[in-house]
DNA sequence: AACAGTTTTTGATTTATGTCAAAGGAATAG
DNA sequence: CTATTCCTTTGACATAAATCAAAAACTGTT
């Protein structure tokens, strides 16, 4: 999904609008396996994913890598609280394909947001989306056996399972891939 | 916290627009145990807690109530999803304390954001500092022993350890009221 | 103060999932 | 095309936490 499809499935922008919005963005293509953000680095950069795919990930005191998040065609990544906050971050950021990405520096939304009340309410928009899905899969883990988390992944995310690395799913789920690879069989 | 104390910690306010975007609200004092919001209904209300203590859960299917959230002092409670979709709830909402909120409408909170570019800001930073939470929440449940998510809520929300009833903790933590009261001592 | 109801603690047992280890498959680079 | 590395599956065993059950400690009400 373009950025300016999404754009415009949320709020109404006028031809002109839009352009200006749009050039405050930068295209990229990044390769997979690119590291965009580093754990203690401070984020500079918005991602909306055009196509590709992407994840946060963060490491526990062992070494072990949790998936923290995937980030698919249309959504918007980052590390977001050392985005906003301009503070370290506490999770990697990376591509998993080769993807097509429209970035965008924090004083560049800052301005975007100050000239544009309907991108504050995009914003506003955009973050409670994200508050849902997180809520749900917070439910989703919380209380369900692995088998169930499995099969609450394939409903929210069904192209994911056969995108992505089983070890990468199986932190996201909160299980080992032992496990998960034995409720898949 | 008051909701005036609470709007210019967040945003710059004049007098005149703090006591407009006050008059949209209502002041309401709640007894303790009052149910707000039922499963399936329409949450007319989004609440600001002045004072007291509310939390949100949901019903599994075997009937166990799940706490999903703490409401304290100085922040806003509702069926998110339920309130800015105005779609049925599928939590209950209560106060767990005699309460003094104030309560606004969705018709009026989008008159609020229309009138006021700073009220979409401060939607947006509400939601973000919200969506951190819920982050930090799953990353707490997901790969921490009992013991480590007890001591997390403990540092997180440290008041409500002892104003809450331990059945309600557990459930919010993810483990049963035996496991959490073997935790304690 | 005593009762009824609720909430918390304690004990015995079961179970889902983690850990450790090794083998089998698939992907990537030279 | 072959070798090296990475990813997935399978097996045996260990363990944290759930379940079931009952006793003990609170709480509020008459």
């Amino acid at each position: 999904m373009s950025l300016a499809d999404f754009l415009l499935s949320l709020i109404p922008l006028d031809t002109e609008e839009l352009e200006d919005i749009l050039s405050h963005f930068e295209k990229e293509d990044i390769p997979k396996n690119t590291m965009l953000i580093a754990e203690g680095e401070i984020s500079k950069r918005l991602y909306f994913t055009e196509s590709g795919m992407g994840r946060s990930y963060y490491l526990k005191k062992d070494g072990k890598e949790i998936t923290q998040w995937f980030f698919g065609s249309g959504k918007f990544m980052s590390s977001v609280d050392s985005f906003f906050q301009q503070s370290p971050s506490f999770y990697y950021l990376e591509t998993l394909e080769d993807s097509v990405v429209f970035s965008i520096t924090k004083e560049k939304l800052d301005q975007l947001f100050s000239n544009y009340q309907k991108m504050e309410q995009l914003g506003r928009l955009v973050s409670i989306e994200m508050l849902t899905k997180v809520v749900n899969k917070l439910n989703a883990i919380q209380f369900q056996t692995a088998k169930e988390r499995y099969e609450y992944m394939l409903e929210e995310f069904p192209d994911i399972s056969y995108r992505v690395a089983l070890g990468h799913i199986a932190s996201y789920l909160g299980m080992t891939q032992e496990t998960l690879s034995r409720i898949r069989r």
